[in-house]
DNA sequence: GTCTATACTTGGATAGAC
DNA sequence: GTCTATCCAAGTATAGAC
């Protein structure tokens, strides 16, 4: 609301778009790099080769930097789903998008951010609230996905695709922290090989069986 | 090694017991209420009604409190794991009774501690390769409670479970980290049901699949 | 073993010069 | 918009009295 505003004119940029958004990338790095304990507003703001009052000068606070921040990774990770997504034809090749994609993530460290501002939350009284309205879309999105492949057959009556959809975005993040912990990558990487399996031979049981299990 | 010693007897306690015990309770506590952010030295103390100083004397520093907190958390919910796990006859029998026990886990907060600790160990040098060598037993015990119970099934031939295992223990994970971000305990809830379902399924499946499928 | 007191550090946040 | 300077709160850790 504040921001934009001054003295400049509507469709040019009042100068607010270099530190602001040199401060938002270096919180999205420090997240990454240092978590959210160690994301305070001077580590970031020397990251960003700027001074530390700016961080409230911008944002008002600390909190808000992180939150920008999110939703910037946020609106990011979900342009690149989307279309990615959009190129899969079976639920196999969505695992296989999806396995994609992930490990873009887990490079860029786009799922860190949100896994380490969930974490965060806990010991900060507000924040719970706002990452938690950041996360919606994304279960959301999972279960429209799942939807479109999913709903016509017969795993559509077996699964409940909400419970599926949040237990996706669940699993992502636990493995996600699991992975930062040690060097256990491998096992990230092996569980999305076998995922890419799993949904083949998920892919072949639906075609293969009726339109109607009679289960449940 | 420094602990235990000093001028009492083998069996008998140096009065260790006490706040040291207090202490390591009082961290588990802070660590479910304020987060691994919030679990500082003077808070745990208070907490545990004593001074600040003497996590130091104790523990040498709030890090390893912390370890030790989870050490304790851990063992407790081991045993309990254990032992209930023991009465469960086949896969949905087993899904039941790890819901009932995950229940009990999300009520008594423990699941919690060990998901702070990881998130906190991003912003703690070294402190994530302690946590990740308190994780590894989850793997592993989950990894035999489901051979237990798929390894002679065409699932054991399907599944990786090694990959099954570190999922489990990730989704387990993912979850507890979204269901106490808002009120969403209901999603939880559901997701549980809907596992206890799908296990139902699975058995059937099993139980009326051929030894082997000859997938994969 | 436990407490008080204290040294030292870091972090959030504001005021005011430029 | 950006910087310097500063205040204040909170945390880790140690020394020393009891």
């Amino acid at each position: 609301m504040a921001k934009g505003g001054g003295s400049s004119r509507v469709g040019k940029r009042p100068a607010k778009g270099d530190t602001y958004r040199r401060l938002v990338d270096a919180a999205i790095e420090t997240l990454c790099h240092d978590g959210f304990g160690g994301a305070s507003a001077r580590v970031i703001a020397r990251r960003a080769g700027c001074n530390q009052a700016l961080v409230f000068y911008h944002f008002g606070s600390v909190a808000n930097l992180l939150l920008a921040a999110l939703d910037e990774t946020s609106a990011r990770r979900m342009d690149r789903y989307r279309g990615a997504v959009a190129t899969a034809g079976n639920l196999s090749a969505l695992a296989g998008v999806a396995a994609d994609i992930y490990r873009e993530d887990l490079d860029a460290g786009h799922i860190t951010v949100l896994s380490e501002m969930i974490a965060g939350a806990s010991s900060t009284p507000g924040l719970g609230e706002e990452v938690a309205a950041r996360i919606e879309p994304w279960i959301d999105f999972t279960e429209t996905t799942l939807r479109r492949f999913v709903d016509s057959t017969p795993m559509g009556q077996l699964v409940p695709i909400r419970d599926a959809a949040f237990a996706i975005v669940a699993l992502y993040l636990g493995v996600e922290m699991l992975t930062h912990l040690g060097d256990e990558c491998t096992a990230a990487e092996s569980l999305l090989a076998t995922t890419a399996q799993l949904s083949t031979f998920l892919t072949a049981f639906s075609a293969a069986a009726p339109t109607s299990t009679g289960f449940r």
